[in-house]
DNA sequence: CATGAATGAGCGTTCATTCAT
DNA sequence: AATGAATGAACGCTCATTCAT
């Protein structure tokens, strides 16, 4: 018999050996026979795992992309205030240790290939997690609203403020200047204008969701 | 010194002949063979004027980000509101004509390479971009805040909502989605919450700037 | 011995099941995965039975090659006129039923192997049928000129009428143009010249052989 | 100015240089590499002369068939006899001298290329060769009828003539037999059955065309 | 004995750049 | 100055064959 390999757990391993090649060197960059030699598995091998370059590279945005879900919901649920839940939803674009430069730094080359070698797989999946995360930031704000803890119409600026988020990763090199700090500020500024005073809150009649 | 005068208008002539091409096929795909044809010039006289492709996608980015830059100050100045001055700011982001469909899919590449292979230059005409547009939008912000028509604080979004102008462009295929449209009504709903009512505006004591 | 007459059964059964697929696709075509996939049998055990590819394709075109002769000559014995025994023997060349084009797609390819990347083996093969056929064809026409049907000389034929037959075989895809319906006019059209009338019979002193 | 090239004296020197390594390897086989460094020329210079690997191929039958076909033409006009016009006319199929047995090595090779891996303009080309040559055959036959040398039969014999001559080459290899013998053997044969002798000539009235 | 995972030489093709004219 | 013919490194991908299990 020949050896029996899991097919699934492989490819994740192929794809995962390449993530720091991806980093250092973008996702188009790396050729198949670095890729391999990476991956320390023949050329050949790699179309035994995978279709073509691009199924490599979304294998490996999809795991990154799993990953940083799970993560994200477990640090929103351990967070307490609306304003820190947001943050954590955001955390791709705020935070600053290791980790997360290099996880942005990935998520910046996947949205390159969206913007300029689009398939329909890649713009379906960008599709998928813009809905995903709007929704989630939809349910923090109404139960903030339901707290009476922020104003009803800041439902409004849902989708402008993933647009933010998205838009602040749009500047990743420009040296003192950190397009990631300034969506925290932002936050912050936003929620002085839609967060209710504890004296106002009493009489707030923002209706109800 | 005429010389130089014609060295650069060619550069220009040539740069300028090769936009539709780089709008139909986006940036980094046509060839130099395509380009050369396109500009009904040699190969080899494209190195006369510039020193590789990159060279020449850059010349047509400033070329179409000059023209762009007129025609935003001279539409801001043709509006009254401080929303539509926003708004015409944004044209690029938010508009639906033929024209700016064009403009976004080229500023959208621009970004891309930006993001994915970028030279000092760019980044640096990137962040020339960027400090340009805040502080006209900053300048549009003042006079609202001077007029007692906007609060003070809404100052503090100027960095945030650039970010979001920008984030907005980067779901461009994204089906019964426009996030063009977002940026309008973002926009919007931001200026409910910074908008001070004809009633409030007597007692308003927002300092001055 | 029991392992040698297995060994055997086991190579026929193997090409016996890809002469579908290499009808459909051509002798070279199919990869050896394919060809594994078909048999339902391993990649690797495709070489405990055959030395290699050309090996296999070998063997499909033996077996076919014998059981188109037995058809023949089952079918020879069981026409009466020489010229329909003439037309039996070429039925590769000459019939139009569904069976008849899959094997005259075989042969072709398999003398376009002959033509292009010969083997000893293959080329020695492609000789037996050449001289087998040939003296078939030669105990046809002495059965006929003992016979007085045809004239002696027409045994000079025999070497061409087989190239003939061949021959047709090399337009497989001019439309409107069916090198089948060639060579059954063609032999047709001999007979009128090789044929001794009934009247001339009784004169005729051709000789005997 | 750039070198000025006669494109098309390129395309047939480079094309010209290649065909004895076409006729030693076959027409598939060699790869662009040793295509290039035959011709002395770099590999993507090929690609500014032919389309890709096909094309060559293409041109080379396309040169030496013209080639051929002159040689023929001018053949036929210096002989007399319409058994040596026929001949002339096969001569590609009957000749031994070095020159024709590689240009019969091409043309098997061109052969098996339509029988294998046929592409329209190759099924197209040989076509032409097909009608072609037997026009050419037609004619010489007509004549032949004309000047009451052959029978008027001798016509339905044209077709199949032309695919005995195409078949003698199916076997270039099998050692002790010369396909190409059987030809002319062949051609000799068949005039015996149609030649019109001396004395019944005047007696014959085989019509006229 | 049977397997299929692993291999890597080899393929045809592209294209930014050079440089002789 | 202007040209475009020439270049060749580099690419993604295929597939017959091997060999550890």
């Amino acid at each position: 018999m020949a050896k029996i390999v899991n097919k699934n757990k492989k490819r994740d391993e192929i794809a995962s050996s390449c993530i720091n090649l991806f980093i250092e060197k973008g996702f188009n960059k790396p050729t198949i026979s670095e890729i391999a030699l990476n991956a320390k598995i023949g050329k050949g091998t790699i179309y035994s795992y995978f279709k073509n370059k691009e199924d490599i590279i979304f294998a490996i945005i999809e795991i990154e992309q799993n990953n940083y879900d799970k993560e994200v919901l477990s640090s929103i649920s351990q967070t307490q205030s609306i304003k820190e839940k947001i943050c954590s939803l955001f955390s791709l674009c705020i935070d600053q240790d290791k980790e997360a430069i290099k996880r942005r730094k990935m998520y910046i080359e996947f949205i390159s290939i969206c913007l300029s070698t689009p398939s329909i797989e890649m713009i379906q999946f960008q599709e998928n997690i813009k809905v995903k995360y709007t929704n989630w930031l939809r349910d923090i704000f109404k139960q903030g609203i339901k707290e009476k803890k922020i104003k009803l119409e800041s439902l409004e600026l849902v989708d402008g403020l993933f647009a933010t988020a998205e838009g602040v990763l749009m500047f990743p090199y420009i040296e003192n200047y950190s397009g990631v700090d300034i969506l925290k500020s932002h936050i912050y500024s936003l929620f002085k204008l839609i967060e209710i005073g504890d004296k106002e809150r009493e009489k707030y009649k923002g209706g109800t969701l």
